[in-house]
DNA sequence: GTCTATATTTCGATAGAC
DNA sequence: GTCTATCGAAATATAGAC
């Protein structure tokens, strides 16, 4: 073995999820990686097709770790407020690894079904129990459009009319998880 | 005059529009909007100062046009009916100009507050109506987050678990219209 | 598997003639 | 004001030596 292995995939899906927060998608380059994980860039290529693979790997990454948050919070005797408790925690991820988290819902992202279906699972079996199964799908959405919606509006500043953004925060949820609940 | 005006700014900004919607953002290169106008590159150099420049015209244009088509509408006896008019008139536009919507969100556009105030004034008013002059800001915020989120992840493909999504749409907004009704 | 060197492409922006 | 010509700056990806 003449030249030993000096990084791995691993490595470099790593190094990037920590460049991709530091820089940007635009930053994410594939000298910037390299760079982080002690190789020239061109040995990247051993390892990732192109840096599109690279940003998917890394995507994937980051649904599956909120996937892992979400179920790791299980489930109590109050649907209502077990959904309030996914809800900030969904948000909490948002705020550790905002870039990460805009790219989960960035269409380059390339998430195939299977790996989303499971991630947001949580939300959806909630989201049933409240409004009803006949309901799940559309309470799930409605959830989630709002939280994607919130968040990607406070990470991207336009929130600019002043007030208490927590508070608003808390007045939505609240309000939401009241008028999803069954009638 | 040896040579007579062959464009101008609102021609320049009306072609970044068309270039912004069929290219995309990484499409409205400097090349593009000057063969589309019928002159070379360097001559929009004239009348913008650089390409953010321009990207920060077309978001403004694209804001006053949403502030316009949601003015437009007026307002009747029932605030709740005026609340999911200009809801869906916020998402068709959105369904018109997705690449333009997507801007007017995204922080490289660089709006200036007012702007952005002034477009989304009814909305406030009809929240304020609606949820109590108390929460007009937290309401407003409500509504707006859900429905960006919505059309957001309509517009990128993240609903893909079936069902329908017209349907998903106006569930949320029947049920957000409902919990925002001061109580 | 890693490296140096480089081909390729693309675009933003400027200089200076007309 | 418009043009040609060109600089400068990236970054992706490949070729081939070691």
């Amino acid at each position: 073995m003449p030249t030993p292995d000096r990084t791995s995939l691993d490595q470099i899906v790593h190094a990037g999820r920590e460049i991709l927060e530091s820089a940007g998608l635009a930053g994410l380059t594939m000298q910037a990686v390299a760079a982080r994980v002690g190789v020239r860039a061109p040995s990247l290529y051993k390892r990732v097709r192109d840096r599109d693979a690279l940003v998917r790997l890394i995507a994937e990454a980051t649904v599956a770790e909120v996937g892992e948050r979400l179920a790791a919070l299980g489930a109590g005797a109050d649907p209502r407020r077990d959904l309030v408790v996914l809800i900030r925690e969904f948000r909490a991820f948002a705020h550790e690894r905002p870039m990460a988290y805009q790219l989960m819902f960035t269409p380059v992202s390339g998430l195939d079904v299977a790996t989303v279906s499971s991630a947001i699972e949580p939300v959806l079996r909630v989201a049933g129990q409240l409004a009803g199964e006949d309901h799940a799908l559309d309470a799930a959405r409605t959830l989630t459009a709002w939280v994607n919606g919130f968040i990607g509006m406070e990470l991207g500043g336009a929130f600019q009319m002043g007030g208490d953004i927590e508070q608003a925060f808390e007045f939505g949820l609240t309000r939401l998880t009241a008028a999803l609940a069954a009638r």
